[in-house]
DNA sequence: CGCTCCATCTCGGAC
DNA sequence: GTCCGAGGTGGAGCG
């Protein structure tokens, strides 16, 4: 028996269950009608509806409305989940500390109840992400520019992890910051925060070649930026490469689409 | 009848019963061992394993695995999930567009099912965030320093928006970023981004008093922030505010109210 | 443990 | 619709 299920359980029935649930590692869900408490980093309170209530034997508890992607309020792993009789209602309290808080939901109907004994021992695979798009700028840099070379990946800096430190056809160091999705300001932010660094001076690539009139470029790579974050880049004097697909397999030779400035 | 539960339905019930829920807009959970599929901003596979499988009539389609916080494979309201038969299969789909992207869960042994007719008209209600800080500052400016007077609030400029900008007991122009939890460096990079506009002549404050020098000083207000941070800000000639703690009269109602509970 | 930064971020607000 | 920034962000990765 994997998942045994409960219909409109009392309060003592709720408790005993969620307590059996949670010394034997078992995902609990509860759908009731309760209203719930949270406090630690802030504090919120949320009145009487009806929500399905989630917690995992890793202390993980959700309370989901409705509606929404988010869960109303939850508790991340790490803490511990328990279950008392209170007023002749029963309660589910989430706790932690680092920070220290607290999920309480009361309980007034529980309409269901299922108790899960899950066993998955699989990791989701997934690609497309920012590090595969580095490896693919990695062993193809001639996609941003033509003659880039790259120097450093993930150099860190006194300010921060730079995506790449490379070199233009002419030995120019470019500072290069990759974003997988349309860049933001705080894109634009991030690139400028490490190009002042070579800027002033303050940091100095480990190649020891420097540019004879001390220019750095800085160039930001996404597949799209707004025009507001467009100008800031022009306004700044750094650069916006498209970089719109790419190709893990490296085998279709992607034509990237650049627009320098 | 709020919730009606289904113990191991086999594919045809299932298919029809979610058919059901989706139709009446109930929110539909099933404890299952599946597989599942993503595709979209990034695609991703994951191996067969027991799950809690909800789906919700806004669209919001989740896959939580046994143990952590977020699901491993979700889709966000505003698509639509469906149900169908294949091969002997329950499967379940949840697609949207803008993005388009698409979440597919192959049933293999579904151990239970419960179809909640839920109601929830409340909305949680949250005090102590950012928002709440602004308040108390702007009654309070001499908290951040003796003498400084707030002159706008939420101050949209060219590259984005200014929390306050203020002026100090000299007049001199003060550009102020709050935040609620421990600084990072991109909070020092929008602060940066707002006081370069106002040193580049590109804005002007609304009052019209620009000090004689043309000195414009930045200030960032948070309970904490990083070494790192606090140089950044050293380095480029900004301040670090330390504000740890604030009271609010919501925040003293709200606890007056619960306490009434 | 702290720090930095990505995320299928989601969500809300403004325009 | 797009853009921008907050978030009880969470989570990974590295030192």
């Amino acid at each position: 028996m994997v998942a045994e299920q409960i219909d409109a359980p009392d309060p003592e029935t709720l408790v005993s269950e969620a307590k059996a649930a949670f010394r034997d590692g078992a995902v609990l869900s509860v759908q009731a009608r309760c209203e719930v408490e949270y406090d630690g980093r802030t504090s919120g309170h949320l009145g009487p509806g009806d929500r399905l209530l989630v917690a995992k034997p890793d202390g993980t508890f959700l309370v989901h409305q409705p509606t929404g992607h988010k869960p109303v309020n939850w508790m991340p792993g790490g803490g511990t989940v328990s279950a008392r009789e209170s007023d002749g209602e029963a309660v589910l309290l989430a706790r932690r500390t680092n920070p220290t808080e607290r999920v309480e939901a009361r309980i007034f109907d529980a309409h269901g109840l299922t108790r899960f004994d899950a066993t998955d021992g699989a990791t989701y695979e997934e690609s497309g992400t920012e590090a595969e798009m580095h490896e693919y700028i990695e062993r193809n840099p001639e996609v941003l520019e033509e003659g880039l070379r790259i120097v450093e990946h993930e150099r860190e800096s006194k300010y921060g992890f730079i995506d790449f430190f490379a070199r233009d056809e002419s030995g120019t160091p470019v500072v290069v910051e990759v974003k997988r999705i349309q860049a933001t300001l705080n894109h634009f932010d991030q690139l400028q925060r490490y190009v002042s660094l070579y800027e002033d001076g303050e940091e100095s690539p480990e190649d020891g070649v420097t540019a004879d009139d001390g220019t750095v470029r800085g160039m930001l790579v996404a597949p799209d930026a707004s025009e507001r974050v467009r100008r800031a880049l022009r306004d700044n004097g750094l650069e916006f490469a498209e970089l719109a697909e790419f190709d893990t397999d490296a085998k279709g030779a992607t034509e990237a689409k650049l627009t320098d400035f």
